[in-house]
DNA sequence: AATTGTATTTAGAATCATTCTAAGTATTGA
DNA sequence: TCAATACTTAGAATGATTCTAAATACAATT
């Protein structure tokens, strides 16, 4: 049986996290991370806002915003921009790239090799990379997992 | 010397890759064109307008639109998007990534190494890669090359 | 418990990048 | 020359996000 209600430890972490950020923890915070942690399907904004009104319905769009604004900077999730479309969000904080569908839509997550440490590239010694991200488009090839496949 | 006139081997260029994708060739395409060409610093469509209009005063940023998406159609540039800002035009069509400097908002092209053509990526056997883009986030070491250069 | 300062939430307005629309213009092929 | 189609244009519309200003909540004192 899935737990809805508040697991300690997840709280815990997201207040330590928000007070070492100088942010407080609020009623608000916790259902839009908590939204989060419960479909991991890298939802938009708005979606998140979306799914969060079902169970607290005076929260606001900009709340939503800011809120996950905060939970990036917290470092809690990450934002995800395969398209150019609306910036979507990610629960899993394990080191992964994304692969975006461009038939369904869908965004997978895909781990990297056990001993990679070499990025394929050769960065000039005047730029100082923090931060590398990898992004592959592509199709699913089953169709049941790709409900919009049409062409080959 | 440089020349400011078309080259008719660009232009020969263009003009055919147009017609491979059914489209004509028009003294906005040509313009829009060249002046990504000649000034290779990764423009928004914004920026390609503004430049566009100094030669040509009546084209409209529509125009520019259009023939940007034009352009990456027939292959002849492509989209960089680093940023969750404007979408960004690169007309290097070497096989190559983005480095974007987070304090002087300059990106920089990023050679692949010479042997590389394995990814450090292992993708599920149901998904079928098209195109994989690798896009680097730091900051320009030197100060002359990174005006906006601030902290460490 | 009252006070003060600060953070947060909210609705709605504003902004920015981009796309759409509808009308006029140009080009191509018959 | 005519008809069909492609292209350009200004301006409106859209979608995602940020900003604004007012109300509310909270935390740390008094």
């Amino acid at each position: 049986m899935k737990e809805e209600q508040s697991s300690t430890q997840e709280n815990n972490d997201l207040a330590r996290k928000l007070a070492h950020s100088g942010m407080r923890m609020t009623s608000q915070r916790e259902h839009v991370y908590r939204t989060l942690l419960n479909q991991t399907d890298h939802p938009t904004a708005d979606d998140v806002y979306l799914r969060a009104k079902a169970d607290m319905p005076e929260i606001s769009i900009a709340t939503v915003y800011n809120t996950l604004d905060a939970l990036v900077k917290c470092g809690l999730i990450k934002q995800v921009n395969v398209e150019r479309t609306a910036t979507r969000y990610c629960s899993n904080m394990k080191e992964h790239c994304h692969f975006f569908c461009g038939e369904c839509g869908n965004i997978h997550d895909v781990d990297y090799k056990k001993g990679r440490d070499e990025l394929p590239v050769k960065i000039p010694r005047n730029l100082i990379p923090t931060q590398v991200d990898i992004s592959i488009r592509g199709h699913c090839i089953n169709p049941l997992s790709c409900p919009n496949r049409s062409k080959n």
